[in-house]
DNA sequence: ATGAATAACGTTAGCGTTAACGTTATTTTG
DNA sequence: CAAAATAACGTTAACGCTAACGTTATTCAT
């Protein structure tokens, strides 16, 4: 009820009830050794004084501090999610989320950090995509660590998406519209989603007998700019392609900038699939197909993961992977085919003719 | 060194340095009372071993954590941006930052993590933006808190941008190329910023002797989706407006969605001024004339008054209010002005004819 | 030379909590 | 009914660190 100033100790309110603070400490931690009476009262007596533990006290004292860290690069929007996701997913738990935004010049989080991470809290979610030799640092530490898109060789339990297949949809998506010559936008080859999609746009390029000039890929290191500049390589090829897969949705965008800038028009001209399904997928003009990762899944799968590795419950699988989905929206479409724009009245846009 | 498996402490140092853990504590936190040999090789012996001081320790014995808390709601683009400004400020600083992610349905963070943050860190930033009751249950700790963007009555020192001058001169510049019929497209009214900018756009509309229907404020929330139909709103109305100023970028984007729904174009049709100036802002197409809210120096700001009531220093005024700045894009044009589209070439950026 | 100041340490205690034993009544069991 | 088991507590120590005193040697002023 009230609001005491200084937050109260164990032995404050211990010294009201008449018990020890052992007895306060078992009563509120809800411990057997304490009469029905006794702890009834105590933690009347807790909750009229705004008791709260002192989590820091409680983890030096070698307990618990029911706090998860997670570690990320807040920078990108998909992390982002990432984040948003894995704590409201800890919002229906007892524990509490701290997060250590990553700078995004830093490949790797400070010694510093992990150390101090490593002493306050009771578990850790990396979703760095990074193969982060750091984390081999962590890995001989007692605490429990889950990863999210870490690609790299390692020894903890892994969330990921379905990278591999999730890029096949969409490159037979395209194939399906018709589409033969697809431009490729990559991501950062250094993590392994962006490899995993690369991978998968050329085994179905093979497979579906598309055309594969090596010119078709062009690197956009998942960034906006990247992609506009990866697309403006793509438009200048001598055969311009009829659709561009941009190796996530931040680079679709960049690359639906260099389009527009090219006085070209998604999807008449070209169409765009994007990877991720970020917030502002289905919000640009027009809105983006694109691949949706399962974020609030992989949040999910991270916390459930991490909460019972503190409990002691060692993971059934190293690895859990979820599936990935194809989104389709407005800016693919059947190849030539003319159709009038979505809009509320009568808009003309250009009507394309294909060039071969 | 050696990376050692278990963190060493202290004592195990002064075991091998043969001093007091008393002592290895002054030479290692540069305290007098140790002579320079002693105090060199317990640093060294301290390298060694790869020790880490054990903040948790150090906190709950009445020391400093050196670790900063940001309370923030990660949702918005533009907190994003204050929270990663905040981190890169702190990182030339011997401080760690830790943020708690408020849910976007919460509109206080839980007492829980208050406390925790209260328990752990030396000071805590606050980036949110709502006239939050919670901060009064802060106001009576002993800890220093620094808001930003607060708008309430409150006793901490706050930082803020200059939002009412920002809005004004996004309607100069409207006004500048000679658009009398603006609509405004607000933003949640719960927040100062919001309170401000509209303000400023009823103060110029009265100034300038613009025309000032009511039908021309609609509110859009500060969301994508919100801009995007409260744009239809304005686009309906019977004689439409030449312009759209809105009160942040995401709202803008969402009013661009619209105005090219409805078969429309920016800047063309219509001009388009956000406000805050994130990232996206100067990434979408065209790219978007807005008022750039000076988030790096708001957040280096609110490091550097944080750190200095962390030292004991009260910060000299309560309130520092930082300028903002219009930046020019190609989402603004003169009105009825015909000028080709700004291709890859020569954009050329629109002569201004002043009206009075 | 002698008391006082100083430098360079060491000791004790305490931050708030819990684990691991003690202790004391009360109940159960053979 | 005595011995053993149990319940309901209390005590002690420890987590790793620092503040606040002590203690000892050395230097300094008079």
């Amino acid at each position: 009820m009230s609001t005491n100033k200084r937050s109260s100790t164990l032995s404050e309110i211990a010294k009201i009830a008449e018990v020890s603070v052992m007895t306060a400490s078992r009563a509120l931690n809800n411990q057997p050794g304490v009469s029905e009476e006794k702890r009834a009262e105590i933690l009347r007596i807790a909750e009229d004084m705004g008791y709260v533990a002192n989590r820091v006290a409680q983890r030096l004292s070698g307990g618990k501090s029911r706090v998860i860290g997670v570690i990320a690069q807040l920078h990108t929007l998909y992390t982002s999610d990432l984040v948003l996701g894995i704590g409201s997913a800890l919002r229906s738990s007892k524990y509490e989320m701290l997060v250590y935004s990553l700078s995004d010049t830093d490949s790797q989080p400070p010694q510093a950090i992990v150390s101090l991470l490593r002493q306050f809290v009771d578990g850790i979610i990396v979703i760095l995509p990074f193969q982060s030799d750091y984390l081999i640092s962590l890995s001989d530490a007692d605490l429990p660590i889950v990863t999210i898109d870490e690609g790299s060789h390692d020894n903890f339990p892994k969330i990921v998406a379905d990278n591999y297949q999730g890029a096949r949809l969409a490159i037979q998506h395209l194939a399906d519209l018709g589409h033969r010559r697809i431009g490729f936008i990559s991501g950062n080859n250094q993590l392994a989603s962006a490899r995993d999609r690369e991978r998968a746009f050329r085994d179905m390029q093979a497979q579906l007998g598309l055309d594969d000039d090596p010119e078709l890929v062009v690197n956009g290191n998942f960034l906006q700019q990247g992609g506009f500049n990866a697309a403006k390589e793509l438009l200048k090829l001598p055969v311009r392609p009829t659709a561009i897969f941009a190796a996530n949705d931040i680079s679709a965008a960049g690359a639906m900038s260099a389009i527009r800038d090219g006085g070209l028009t998604v999807p008449e001209d070209i169409s765009l699939v994007g990877f991720d399904d970020v917030a502002v997928a289905s919000q640009i003009y027009p809105a983006l197909t694109t691949v949706k990762q399962p974020s609030a899944q992989m949040a999910r799968a991270a916390v459930n993961t991490i909460v019972a590795m503190i409990a002691g419950i060692e993971p059934a699988t190293a690895v859990i992977m979820l599936p990935t989905e194809l989104v389709v929206r407005d800016s693919s479409r059947p190849m030539g085919e003319v159709v009038e724009m979505p809009f509320s009245k009568g808009s003309r846009k250009k009507s394309t003719t294909t060039v071969a």
